[in-house]
DNA sequence: CGAATTATATACCGATCGGTATAAAAAAAT
DNA sequence: ATTTTTTTATACCGATCGGTATATAATTCG
């Protein structure tokens, strides 16, 4: 009952994580939001909390709608398949042409002063959750012999993060895909494409 | 002749720039950078300008005293040990025990509000002339058959400041020194290491 | 000793920051 | 039709933003 909310709230959501994904948290003001998502600072606060509030529920979208590819990527059989997969999907979203270059989970708070530190630990958090899995990943293949000789997982997954967070400034200093997909290639040549075997 | 400064310009500007290294072009307030520099702000205004201009002479020590190594490593003979040189360079600053973690250059102004845009324009050419150094220097290595085969020089370049932008995301985020050590060892994996020969 | 010059300290500027109090508007419940 | 509930619009809040006007303090020059 009471007065039907007059904006659609997934749609203004969508709005806000690309206003904080291009211009960051702390360089995202309230009126920037307001204007962008078309409501008034009330509807805002009365639907998300605050400021910091909503860039969570717009960061949990971007995980959702933009980074799903992470953890179908974890799923391939074939290690180098997942790492594959996984430097290409960031590589996809990062330059997307729908949407602001670069990612969020970078762009949102990487230096900033005390008023946004709370966000800043959290988007470290989320950094270091997504190599933790990765590296989990990795150790099963550890198991199954399907790393290569004397790669340790977790450096593996530390070392596939870092290419992918380095595609990230790239795109977010101009790079188009096909420059960042030919980083990838690069990044990937010492790890063999294994030869096709029957189980 | 007048009143003499009663503060060391090196010593206020060493200061401004481990700010901004730390928290960011936007995220350092006026209040930050004249208490850390122990001066009031019409002493700053005198001698440095603005908020912006500050910026740029503290970007400007930033490149004289912490990325001199990157214009030596390209005086190495051997293309991999540029490229060597420049990637455990980068790993040395962005960890040093002394100053912020990470790098000035991309901590200052990733994502920003329009009042910040050109500093962040000003730090993504930044980014683009040192990475369009090193296909300069990549690309007389080709000449000098000092490429691994199939390597174009500026994709090799474009490729070695990813893994260092990586490196730098990978530092504000906690990783140690060892860390990206060993994530530069995986990087340089596929460029083998040259037999010696003699001239 | 002034006079001129430069740097300091203090107080202040308009604009914008994130956030909210108040009340009118629009619906459901009685 | 009135009450209740929720959302909206407007106006406002103290704090902080980058930047400056004013006056005093400290020096050199004549």
């Amino acid at each position: 009952m009471g007065r039907p909310r007059e904006f659609d709230v997934d749609e203004a959501l969508e709005t806000a994580m690309e206003l904080f994904w291009r211009k960051g948290y702390e360089g995202t003001s309230l009126t920037d939001l307001t204007e962008g998502m078309g409501i008034t600072k009330p509807s805002l606060y009365g639907v998300f909390g605050n400021k910091e509030g909503l860039f969570l529920k717009a960061l949990e979208r971007y995980e959702r709608t933009k980074m799903n590819f992470f953890h179908e990527a974890l799923k391939e059989p074939k290690a180098r398949d997942v790492a594959e997969r996984i430097l290409r999907g960031f590589a996809d979203s990062q330059t997307a042409e729908t949407g602001p270059s670069g990612c969020l989970g970078i762009n949102g708070a990487l230096a900033c002063s005390e008023a946004a530190a709370e966000i800043q630990k959290c988007l470290i958090e989320n950094r270091h959750r997504g190599e933790r899995d990765l590296g989990k990943r990795f150790e099963r293949a550890a198991k199954e012999d399907d790393l290569p000789l004397g790669q340790e997982p977790y450096d593996l997954a530390r070392y596939i993060m870092t290419i992918s967070q380095g595609t990230a400034i790239q795109a977010a200093s101009g790079a188009d895909r096909p420059a960042l997909y030919r980083v990838i290639d690069m990044a990937l040549q010492f790890w063999p494409v294994p030869v096709a075997q029957n189980s």
